[in-house]
DNA sequence: CTTCACTACTTAGCGTTACTATATACCAGT
DNA sequence: ACTGGTATATAGTAACGCTAAGTAGTGAAG
Protein backbone atom coordinates (compact mmCIF):
# COMPACT_ATOMS: atom_id res chain seq x y z
CA UNK A 1 0.00 0.00 0.00
CA UNK A 2 1.28 3.29 -0.82
CA UNK A 3 2.51 5.96 1.98
CA UNK A 4 -0.34 8.26 0.51
CA UNK A 5 -3.06 5.74 0.39
CA UNK A 6 -2.54 4.85 3.56
CA UNK A 7 -2.75 7.89 4.88
CA UNK A 8 -5.68 9.12 3.25
CA UNK A 9 -7.56 5.75 4.26
CA UNK A 10 -7.38 6.87 8.39
CA UNK A 11 -10.72 8.36 9.03
CA UNK A 12 -12.00 7.22 5.32
CA UNK A 13 -11.98 3.47 6.06
CA UNK A 14 -14.59 3.24 8.94
CA UNK A 15 -16.98 5.28 6.39
CA UNK A 16 -16.32 3.21 3.87
CA UNK A 17 -17.14 -0.36 5.94
CA UNK A 18 -20.00 1.83 7.38
CA UNK A 19 -21.00 2.35 4.19
CA UNK A 20 -20.96 -1.45 3.10
CA UNK A 21 -22.52 -2.40 6.00
CA UNK A 22 -25.93 -0.43 4.91
CA UNK A 23 -28.72 -3.06 4.43
CA UNK A 24 -26.62 -5.63 4.29
CA UNK A 25 -24.85 -7.52 7.31
CA UNK A 26 -21.58 -9.00 6.65
CA UNK A 27 -18.52 -10.87 8.87
CA UNK A 28 -15.53 -9.62 8.82
CA UNK A 29 -13.63 -12.03 5.92
CA UNK A 30 -16.35 -11.44 3.89
CA UNK A 31 -15.98 -7.62 3.90
CA UNK A 32 -12.40 -8.07 3.17
CA UNK A 33 -13.26 -9.58 0.20
CA UNK A 34 -15.29 -6.91 -0.82
CA UNK A 35 -13.31 -4.01 -0.05
CA UNK A 36 -10.47 -5.93 -2.97
CA UNK A 37 -13.15 -6.29 -5.42
CA UNK A 38 -13.90 -3.16 -5.24
CA UNK A 39 -10.25 -1.91 -5.87
CA UNK A 40 -8.76 -1.44 -2.37
CA UNK A 41 -6.57 -4.22 -3.26
CA UNK A 42 -3.93 -4.24 -0.92
CA UNK A 43 -5.55 -3.59 2.76
CA UNK A 44 -4.57 -6.29 4.77
CA UNK A 45 -7.03 -8.36 6.58
CA UNK A 46 -5.56 -7.60 10.46
CA UNK A 47 -6.63 -3.54 9.57
CA UNK A 48 -10.29 -4.90 9.04
CA UNK A 49 -10.40 -7.11 11.81
CA UNK A 50 -9.16 -4.03 14.16
CA UNK A 51 -11.87 -1.95 12.55
CA UNK A 52 -14.47 -3.99 13.14
CA UNK A 53 -13.51 -4.27 16.46
CA UNK A 54 -12.88 -0.23 17.18
CA UNK A 55 -16.64 0.20 15.97
CA UNK A 56 -18.09 -2.56 17.61
CA UNK A 57 -16.86 -0.83 20.91
CA UNK A 58 -17.96 2.27 19.73
CA UNK A 59 -21.80 0.85 19.58
CA UNK A 60 -21.88 1.34 15.96
CA UNK A 61 -22.71 -1.81 14.71
CA UNK A 62 -24.73 -4.94 16.35
CA UNK A 63 -22.84 -8.54 15.99
CA UNK A 64 -23.99 -11.76 15.81
CA UNK A 65 -21.73 -15.02 15.55
CA UNK A 66 -22.98 -17.73 13.25
CA UNK A 67 -21.51 -21.15 12.47
CA UNK A 68 -20.15 -21.51 8.65
CA UNK A 69 -19.77 -24.43 6.64
CA UNK A 70 -16.65 -23.46 5.49
CA UNK A 71 -14.21 -22.92 8.72
CA UNK A 72 -14.57 -21.23 12.27
CA UNK A 73 -17.94 -19.18 13.75
CA UNK A 74 -18.51 -15.73 11.86
CA UNK A 75 -19.05 -13.01 13.32
CA UNK A 76 -21.64 -11.16 11.06
CA UNK A 77 -22.22 -7.25 11.81
CA UNK A 78 -25.17 -5.25 11.14
CA UNK A 79 -25.18 -1.78 11.40
CA UNK A 80 -27.58 -0.18 13.86
CA UNK A 81 -29.01 3.12 14.46
CA UNK A 82 -25.89 4.70 16.26
CA UNK A 83 -24.17 3.54 13.03
CA UNK A 84 -26.56 5.04 11.12
CA UNK A 85 -26.15 8.30 12.60
CA UNK A 86 -22.19 8.16 12.56
CA UNK A 87 -22.37 7.35 8.86
CA UNK A 88 -24.71 10.29 7.87
CA UNK A 89 -21.73 12.63 9.58
CA UNK A 90 -19.05 10.53 8.21
CA UNK A 91 -20.58 11.74 4.28
CA UNK A 92 -21.24 14.92 5.54
CA UNK A 93 -17.51 15.88 6.86
CA UNK A 94 -16.42 13.90 3.46
CA UNK A 95 -19.09 16.36 1.61
CA UNK A 96 -16.85 18.93 2.94
CA UNK A 97 -13.36 18.06 2.46
CA UNK A 98 -14.39 16.52 -1.09
CA UNK A 99 -15.50 20.24 -2.19
CA UNK A 100 -12.70 21.60 -0.82
CA UNK A 101 -10.20 19.64 -2.72
CA UNK A 102 -12.33 19.97 -6.26
CA UNK A 103 -12.05 23.54 -5.85
CA UNK A 104 -8.91 23.54 -5.12
CA UNK A 105 -7.46 20.78 -7.86
CA UNK A 106 -9.81 23.60 -10.14
CA UNK A 107 -8.19 26.31 -9.00
CA UNK A 108 -4.58 24.42 -9.89
CA UNK A 109 -5.45 24.27 -13.72
CA UNK B 1 -12.24 20.11 15.18
CA UNK B 2 -14.72 16.91 14.84
CA UNK B 3 -12.92 13.52 15.48
CA UNK B 4 -14.03 12.90 12.06
CA UNK B 5 -12.71 15.66 10.22
CA UNK B 6 -9.41 15.03 12.41
CA UNK B 7 -8.55 11.67 11.11
CA UNK B 8 -9.96 12.13 7.23
CA UNK B 9 -7.54 15.12 7.37
CA UNK B 10 -4.43 13.00 7.83
CA UNK B 11 -3.18 12.61 3.93
CA UNK B 12 -5.13 15.28 2.63
CA UNK B 13 -3.59 17.67 4.47
CA UNK B 14 -0.33 17.76 3.08
CA UNK B 15 -1.75 17.72 -0.13
CA UNK B 16 -3.92 20.60 0.93
CA UNK B 17 -0.75 22.95 1.41
CA UNK B 18 1.06 21.65 -1.73
CA UNK B 19 -1.91 22.58 -3.70
CA UNK B 20 -1.98 25.98 -2.12
CA UNK B 21 1.31 26.32 -2.73
CA UNK B 22 1.63 25.44 -6.57
CA UNK B 23 2.36 28.84 -8.61
CA UNK B 24 2.26 31.21 -5.64
CA UNK B 25 5.45 31.18 -2.65
CA UNK B 26 3.75 31.40 0.77
CA UNK B 27 4.81 30.87 4.56
CA UNK B 28 3.43 29.54 7.38
CA UNK B 29 1.35 31.75 8.98
CA UNK B 30 -0.27 32.85 5.52
CA UNK B 31 -1.25 29.21 4.80
CA UNK B 32 -2.75 29.10 8.20
CA UNK B 33 -4.92 32.16 7.50
CA UNK B 34 -5.19 30.84 3.55
CA UNK B 35 -6.44 27.31 5.05
CA UNK B 36 -8.87 29.61 8.03
CA UNK B 37 -10.70 31.38 4.77
CA UNK B 38 -11.46 28.44 2.63
CA UNK B 39 -13.27 26.59 5.28
CA UNK B 40 -10.68 24.86 7.14
CA UNK B 41 -10.99 27.58 10.46
CA UNK B 42 -10.02 25.16 13.04
CA UNK B 43 -6.59 23.81 11.73
CA UNK B 44 -4.38 24.49 14.45
CA UNK B 45 -1.57 26.79 13.68
CA UNK B 46 1.04 24.07 15.46
CA UNK B 47 -0.36 21.85 12.36
CA UNK B 48 0.46 23.68 9.53
CA UNK B 49 3.96 24.51 11.24
CA UNK B 50 4.85 20.85 11.85
CA UNK B 51 3.60 20.11 8.38
CA UNK B 52 5.93 22.17 7.13
CA UNK B 53 8.67 21.29 8.86
CA UNK B 54 7.39 17.52 7.42
CA UNK B 55 7.81 18.79 3.63
CA UNK B 56 11.08 20.11 3.68
CA UNK B 57 12.44 17.30 5.54
CA UNK B 58 10.91 15.04 3.07
CA UNK B 59 12.33 17.98 -0.23
CA UNK B 60 9.35 18.87 -1.70
CA UNK B 61 9.27 22.57 -0.71
CA UNK B 62 12.65 24.95 -1.35
CA UNK B 63 12.75 27.80 1.93
CA UNK B 64 13.87 30.96 1.48
CA UNK B 65 13.60 33.66 4.49
CA UNK B 66 12.48 36.50 4.38
CA UNK B 67 12.54 40.03 6.62
CA UNK B 68 8.55 41.03 7.62
CA UNK B 69 7.36 44.49 8.89
CA UNK B 70 5.39 43.27 11.15
CA UNK B 71 7.50 40.68 13.11
CA UNK B 72 9.86 38.16 13.00
CA UNK B 73 11.36 36.75 9.68
CA UNK B 74 9.20 34.69 7.76
CA UNK B 75 9.86 31.51 6.39
CA UNK B 76 8.82 31.16 2.41
CA UNK B 77 8.32 28.16 1.00
CA UNK B 78 8.09 27.35 -2.68
CA UNK B 79 6.73 23.49 -4.55
CA UNK B 80 9.76 22.40 -6.35
CA UNK B 81 9.83 19.46 -8.90
CA UNK B 82 9.60 16.51 -5.99
CA UNK B 83 6.64 18.49 -4.91
CA UNK B 84 4.97 19.08 -8.07
CA UNK B 85 5.12 15.26 -8.83
CA UNK B 86 4.76 14.28 -5.07
CA UNK B 87 1.37 16.77 -5.47
CA UNK B 88 0.70 14.53 -9.17
CA UNK B 89 0.86 11.23 -6.82
CA UNK B 90 -1.76 13.06 -4.23
CA UNK B 91 -3.98 13.99 -7.06
CA UNK B 92 -4.05 10.28 -8.42
CA UNK B 93 -4.73 8.79 -4.97
CA UNK B 94 -7.49 11.39 -4.43
CA UNK B 95 -9.08 10.87 -6.97
CA UNK B 96 -9.20 6.58 -6.66
CA UNK B 97 -10.38 7.41 -3.16
CA UNK B 98 -13.03 9.45 -4.02
CA UNK B 99 -14.67 7.48 -7.10
CA UNK B 100 -14.84 4.68 -5.09
CA UNK B 101 -16.54 7.06 -2.50
CA UNK B 102 -18.72 8.40 -4.76
CA UNK B 103 -20.38 5.06 -6.09
CA UNK B 104 -20.28 3.60 -2.38
CA UNK B 105 -22.73 6.58 -1.75
CA UNK B 106 -24.70 6.27 -4.84
CA UNK B 107 -24.95 2.72 -4.22
CA UNK B 108 -26.19 3.36 -0.77
CA UNK B 109 -29.49 5.64 -2.08
C1' DC C 1 7.22 52.60 29.56
C1' DT C 2 4.50 48.90 30.01
C1' DT C 3 0.87 46.41 28.50
C1' DC C 4 -1.77 44.58 24.78
C1' DA C 5 -2.55 42.81 20.18
C1' DC C 6 -1.07 41.11 16.05
C1' DT C 7 2.39 38.87 13.41
C1' DA C 8 5.43 34.71 12.99
C1' DC C 9 7.66 30.41 14.14
C1' DT C 10 8.83 26.09 17.24
C1' DT C 11 8.31 21.93 19.79
C1' DA C 12 7.12 18.20 23.35
C1' DG C 13 3.67 14.97 24.35
C1' DC C 14 -0.72 12.72 23.14
C1' DG C 15 -4.46 9.94 20.77
C1' DT C 16 -6.04 7.70 16.73
C1' DT C 17 -5.42 4.93 12.91
C1' DA C 18 -3.53 1.65 9.28
C1' DC C 19 0.24 -1.67 8.60
C1' DT C 20 3.28 -5.75 9.54
C1' DA C 21 3.70 -10.06 11.28
C1' DT C 22 2.24 -13.81 13.56
C1' DA C 23 -0.89 -16.90 15.72
C1' DT C 24 -5.01 -19.80 16.26
C1' DA C 25 -8.81 -22.62 14.43
C1' DC C 26 -12.00 -25.35 11.26
C1' DC C 27 -12.61 -28.15 7.24
C1' DA C 28 -11.80 -30.62 2.59
C1' DG C 29 -9.11 -32.91 -0.64
C1' DT C 30 -4.77 -35.41 -1.76
C1' DA D 1 0.16 -35.76 7.43
C1' DC D 2 -0.16 -31.78 4.37
C1' DT D 3 -1.83 -28.10 1.80
C1' DG D 4 -5.07 -24.51 0.91
C1' DG D 5 -9.09 -21.91 1.63
C1' DT D 6 -12.02 -20.00 5.26
C1' DA D 7 -12.21 -17.09 9.52
C1' DT D 8 -10.71 -14.32 13.53
C1' DA D 9 -7.32 -12.02 16.84
C1' DT D 10 -3.57 -9.13 18.46
C1' DA D 11 1.10 -7.14 19.73
C1' DG D 12 4.16 -3.78 18.06
C1' DT D 13 5.26 0.14 14.84
C1' DA D 14 4.96 4.47 12.14
C1' DA D 15 2.60 8.49 10.59
C1' DC D 16 -0.04 12.37 11.36
C1' DG D 17 -3.06 15.97 13.40
C1' DC D 18 -4.07 18.15 17.95
C1' DT D 19 -3.12 20.44 22.43
C1' DA D 20 -0.57 23.44 24.88
C1' DA D 21 2.98 26.15 25.78
C1' DG D 22 6.73 28.89 24.54
C1' DT D 23 9.86 32.46 21.96
C1' DA D 24 10.30 36.74 19.26
C1' DG D 25 9.42 41.16 16.66
C1' DT D 26 6.52 45.31 15.84
C1' DG D 27 3.37 49.02 16.80
C1' DA D 28 -0.44 51.29 19.21
C1' DA D 29 -2.96 52.40 23.48
C1' DG D 30 -3.04 53.54 28.21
Amino acid sequence: MGRQMTEMLKGTLEGIVLALLTGKPAYGYEITTLLREQGFSEIAEGTVYALLVRIEQKGLVDVEKRPSEKGPPRKVYSLNSQGEKELDEFWNTWSFLSERLEQLRKDGK
